[in-house]
DNA sequence: AGGCCAATGTGACTTTGGTCACTGCGCCGG
DNA sequence: CCGGCGCAGTGACCAAAGTCACATTGGCCT
């Protein structure tokens, strides 16, 4: 079972936003300068504070940039999917890498440097403007993080984040990350996650049944998020 | 007294990083179409969630971008002075701004639009390079406050800023801002400015008289910041 | 000088977040 | 079938954050 449904690193590219401007010859050469890379699940692509090497784009699986605090709390960023670039800022400023990126499933990446990468914008400067683009939306997402965080509750933002699951997967739902992990994604731990669970469905909320999930009163949580 | 020495729109230009690279000519025509405008102390240049029309260029004053929650509580995302651009990237993913941005003290900004920019950048990709890394950087700083506001503490938030403040002004400076915008600046709320402030002084880390602060003890500074 | 207004200091309190310790469940491998 | 192990649930507790109300200060404007 493939993401995409072909194998060459040409065609990979192809595939992607960023790439799909390129015509075939620069493909061509984009492709014979990018080496494909495999990763297990939960295994390391690279750590915050290492020199940046080059960008990332994910073929097949997941992976999950995050930071990690000193008391071992993680805050995760962003979670990519197949066609996502990952890392494509700080090939440009020379600095760090400012985060961490670990595999969520077992994940094949395509890996181009930055040298590469650059000279590919500079050749062609439709590319700047989407590396551009897919930065902006980058962005928003981390200005969306922080007003979270700065703003509002944990119970806030996992009712956010169970309307966001709703929304891409239907009103019935199975939990495929644990209480850590989705802790990890709103900004808390463990146990308050447990907890705020068990409170939206003692307000019959939503229903809990193990790893199934369903949103009852769909309009009751969107009330409560507006209610602050 | 003027940050920038020279008053033309084609020197100031010249002097921010952005367009540094451009060649006489091409300054020349930018400059032509772009346009100075000014802002009072306090004044908005653009709200969150309005269309993006195009960049700013910070001549004279500084602004601060900070979104508001429905409360009325502000978080400052940035604050950017003279040479530096604003809303490069809502311009090109084509969204709204994703935040408000308003002139700390009375201002002068010159303005590029959206078109222009573009055009610009397909022209000369190396001032599209540019934008990356100053977006870059950017984007780190959006990552530290994500880090901050999920893993400290107000009070570790308060001797972080006190920090870069001295590394800035020396250990003895004068606070230019309320408490009011302190609060905003790191995350929370004026009383609790206060009494962080008070408590730090309690402890002979630093000392407050009126409006200037004096570093006692940076070392001891330091060491509650690790000491997390 | 008097008075006004915004900014600040502070006590008392509530709510939220987080920690610790422990229990219980379910699943997998021997 | 049993022991272990990772994950989840929960009570008790504590500390941090935020709220509210009010007193106080310090300019600054006439």
């Amino acid at each position: 079972m493939r993401a995409m449904s072909s194998h060459s690193p040409k065609d990979i590219l192809q595939a992607t936003p960023l790439f799909a401007v390129l015509d075939d010859g620069e493909l061509s050469s984009l492709a014979a300068r990018s080496g494909m890379r495999s990763f297990d699940a939960a295994e390391s692509l690279f750590s915050e504070g290492e020199p940046c090497k080059g960008l990332y784009i994910v073929v097949t699986g997941r992976v999950r940039i995050y930071k990690i605090s000193v008391n071992g709390r993680e805050q995760v960023l962003s979670i990519e999917g197949p066609g996502a670039s990952v890392a494509e800022l700080p090939v440009f400023d020379g600095g760090t890498y400012p985060a961490s990126c670990s595999a969520i499933d077992k994940t094949e990446v395509l890996f181009i440097s930055r040298a590469d990468l650059r000279a590919i914008c500079l050749e062609n400067p439709e590319v700047s403007l989407k590396l551009l683009q897919v930065v902006g939306k980058r962005l928003r997402r981390l200005v969306g993080i922080i007003e979270e965080l700065s703003f509002t509750t944990v119970r806030h933002r996992l009712i956010a984040w169970l309307l966001r699951q709703t929304k891409a997967e239907g009103n019935t739902f199975k939990l495929d990350a644990s209480h850590q992990e989705l802790a990890a994604q709103i900004g808390t731990v463990r146990e308050l996650v447990s907890r705020n669970l068990a409170r939206l469905q003692a307000q019959s909320l939503i229903e809990v049944n193990g790893r199934e999930i369903k949103i009852v009163d769909q309009e009751g949580l969107e009330a409560d998020l507006a209610s602050m």
